[in-house]
RNA sequence: GCCCCGGUAGCUCAGUGGUUAGAGCGACGGACUCAUAAUCCGGACUGCGCGGGUUCGAAUCCCGCCCGGGGCACCA
C-alpha cells in the first residue's frame, strides 16, 4: 500500500532549530515504520521560500530573494542527514517546477468559478508594500518593521471563495472523525469552520518574490496558496520522468505544529476541493517544546540546541528523547536536564547495558552462540502482541505511546535476568540446559525490541541487530518468536556511553 | 465575552462508573554481580482542584465555581 506522509515545509527566513527537527523526526519515525512493514512509502519535507519576509530579509542582507532562499534553504536541507531524516524528496517551492504546477493548480481553481477579483482593505506599510494584519500592526497602528505610521488603504487582489466549502468542509469533519487529530485540535478546526467561513484574499499586488498568478501578471499569490500546494507539487517532479501524485496523493499523514492548524485544518482541504482534487487523508498536529514551562525563544536562552545533543549523544539519542519525553500532541517540556536523565536512565542503564550484559553472557558462557530451543514461557506471554501494538499505536499516530509499549518490554527483559539469575545456573554444570533457555530468551526479546525501536533509533539499533547476527528489520521480526533457530553473537561497545 | 483542553503521589503523567487508584523519575532501605557502579526487590510519599447532584457504587456522569493553557481568519 501506498503510504504518503509529509512535514511541513519550513520558512527559510528562520533558522533550522529543534521544532522543525521534532516535526521532521516524528514524520521520519512514521516513515521508517511503514517501510518496515512494506508500504511503498513516499516522505516529504522542504522549505517555503516566498513571501514578503524573505525579500525583506534579502534586501536587508543586500542580496537577491533567490540567493537568501538558496542559502537559507541549504541549511535545512543539511539538517535532514544529521537528524537521521530519511525522506525521499526535498521540495524548494522557489523550484520553477513547483511554481509552473502552482499555476496550473490555481488557473483550475480560477477556471472553477472560486476566485473573483475584490477589494482588500487594511492597514498598509508604503516601506514594506504590503499590509499589515493582526499582530503584525505595532502600537498606535505604526510598522513594527518600519515604526512608520500605517496607513488605511485598499488593493484590488484576486479572492478565494471560502464561504463556498463551508458545508463541504462541514461534511468532511462529520464523515471522517479522525481527519484532524488530536481531538481538540479537530474541535478548534471545526468551530473555526462553525463560526462562518469568510473569502480569502489569494493574491498579492507590489510583491515580486512570489507565484506569478497567471491571469493578472501584476499580482503574485498570497504565499499560503503556494506553500500549501507543495505537498501535491512535489509528486510531479520528486522523482525524474515520473509523476508520482497518483499513487501517493491523497496523502495518508500530514504532520503539523498546531500553529499552522487553521491553514492546514481548513483553508488547505478547501483548495483541493477547488481545484478538484481529493482532500488529504488526515491531519496530525503537534504541540510545542517548551523549556522548563516557558516558550522556547532564543532571547531567554533557554533553547536545548539540537545541534549540540547531536554532538555529543548521537542523532538516535535526540529522537528517543523529544518523542519519548512529550507526550505526541501535547505542549510538554523539554530540556538538558530531563535530556541527561533519560539519556542515562533509559538509553544507557534499560537499554544499552541490556544489550551489553545479554551479550556477554551469551559470550562467557556460550561462546556467542544461541541455542536453538524453546524459550520461557512466561516471558513469551509478556511480549504477545508487542509487534501488533506498536504497529497500531504508530498507525494512529501515537509515537510516545508506542514507545512506552516497548519499554514496558526493555523493564521486563532486566527483571527477567535478575529472576532467572543465569550466573547462578551459570556454576552448576547439571542446570545447562536451564541455562540454554535464558540466554535463548534473553537474546530474542532484546532482538524483538530492538526490531521495534528501528524506526525511532535507525542507528544503534542496526548496531545491536548486527552483533545479534540477526539484522532483519522488517516488521514481522519484530514479534517474539517462541522457539529460537539460534543465533551467534558477537561483543558489543557501550550503546550509550556515559559521558 | 464565547468556545475547547487540562487540574490524580515531591516531579512527569496513565487511568472515563465497580475489587485495597497505577507507572516512570526522585528519595529511603535491601538484594545481587552477567552488565555501561549497571540491574532487581520493598514499603513510603496515604493523592483524584472546590462545592453540589445522579447512582447500590464516581477520579470516571451532570450542574456551578476556582486555577492553568489554547482558539475566536488572511503572522510562513
Amino acid at each position: 500500500m501506498p503510504y504518503y506522509v509529509t512535514t511541513p515545509i519550513y520558512y527559510v527566513n528562520a533558522q533550522p532549530h529543534l521544532g522543525h527537527a521534532y516535526t521532521t523526526i516524528a514524520a521520519d519515525v512514521l516513515a521508517r515504520h511503514m517501510r518496515q512493514r512494506g508500504e511503498d512509502v513516499f516522505f516529504l519535507t522542504g522549505t517555503d521560500e516566498h513571501g514578503e519576509p524573505v525579500a525583506l530579509a534579502a534586501e536587508a542582507a543586500g542580496v537577491t530573494p533567490r540567493e537568501l532562499a538558496d542559502r537559507n534553504s541549504a541549511r535545512f536541507e543539511a539538517l535532514m542527514p544529521q537528524i537521521e531524516s530519511s525522506n525521499d524528496y526535498f521540495i524548494r517551492t522557489s523550484d520553477p517546477r513547483h511554481v509552473e504546477a502552482v499555476q496550473e493548480i490555481m488557473q483550475r481553481v480560477h477556471d472553477a468559478g472560486y476566485i473573483y477579483k475584490g477589494s482588500y482593505e487594511g492597514l498598509y506599510c508604503p516601506s514594506c508594500a504590503d499590509f499589515k494584519t493582526g499582530q503584525e500592526v505595532g502600537p498606535g497602528d505604526t510598522c513594527p518593521v518600519h515604526g512608520i505610521d500605517l496607513i488605511h488603504e485598499k488593493e484590488e487582489n484576486w479572492f478565494f471563495k471560502l464561504s463556498a466549502f463551508q458545508e463541504p468542509l462541514e461534511k468532511l469533519f462529520a464523515d471522517n472523525p479522525d481527519f484532524v487529530r488530536p481531538p481538540e485540535r479537530r474541535n478548534e478546526a471545526l468551530s473555526f469552520i462553525r463560526s462562518g467561513l469568510r473569502d480569502i484574499s489569494c493574491s498579492r499586488a507590489g510583491l515580486s518574490w512570489g507565484v506569478e498568478v497567471p491571469w493578472d501578471p501584476e499580482q503574485v499569490f498570497y504565499v499560503w496558496f503556494d506553500a500549501l500546494l507543495n505537498y501535491v507539487t512535489a509528486l510531479r517532479f520528486a522523482r525524474e520522468g515520473e509523476d508520482l501524485t497518483d499513487r501517493y496523493w491523497p496523502a495518508n499523514v500530514q504532520l503539523v505544529g498546531k500553529d499552522i492548524l487553521k491553514f492546514h485544518a481548513v483553508f488547505w482541504p478547501a483548495i483541493l476541493m477547488a481545484a478538484g482534487l481529493e482532500v488529504e487523508r488526515s491531519l496530525v498536529v503537534h504541540g510545542y517544546l517548551l523549556m522548563d514551562g516557558e516558550k522556547m525563544s532564543k532571547s531567554l536562552g533557554n533553547v536545548l540546541d539540537p545541534f549540540e545533543v547531536i554532538e555529543r549523544f548521537g542523532a538516535d539519542a535526540l529522537r528517543f528523547y523529544l518523542l519519548r519525553e512529550v507526550q505526541f500532541g501535547a505542549d510538554g517540556s523539554v530540556g538538558t536536564a530531563g535530556f541527561e536523565s533519560r539519556y542515562n536512565s533509559e538509553l544507557a542503564n534499560d537499554y544499552g547495558n541490556l544489550a551489553s550484559r545479554t551479550i556477554a553472557m551469551i559470550g562467557r558462557w556460550r561462546d556467542g552462540t544461541v541455542a536453538a530451543v524453546d524459550h520461557d514461557p512466561e516471558l513469551v506471554k509478556d511480549f504477545e502482541g508487542i509487534d501488533v501494538q506498536v504497529a497500531e499505536l504508530l498507525d494512529r499516530v501515537e509515537p510516545t505511546q508506542a514507545l512506552e509499549a516497548i519499554w514496558v518490554r526493555v523493564r521486563r527483559l532486566n527483571r527477567f535476568v535478575e529472576e532467572q539469575a543465569p550466573w547462578q545456573i551459570a556454576k552448576e554444570p547439571e542446570r545447562s540446559a536451564e541455562l540454554d533457555v535464558v540466554l535463548a530468551s534473553l537474546a530474542e526479546g532484546l532482538r524483538s525490541v530492538t526490531v521495534a525501536l528501528h524506526s525511532f533509533m535507525p542507528d544503534s539499533t542496526t548496531k545491536v541487530l548486527a552483533k545479534l547476527g540477526t539484522p532483519d528489520t522488517d516488521w514481522q521480526a519484530a514479534a517474539y518468536k517462541p522457539s529460537g533457530d539460534g543465533m551467534q553473537v558477537t561483543p558489543i561497545e557501550p550503546l550509550f556511553p556515559k559521558p
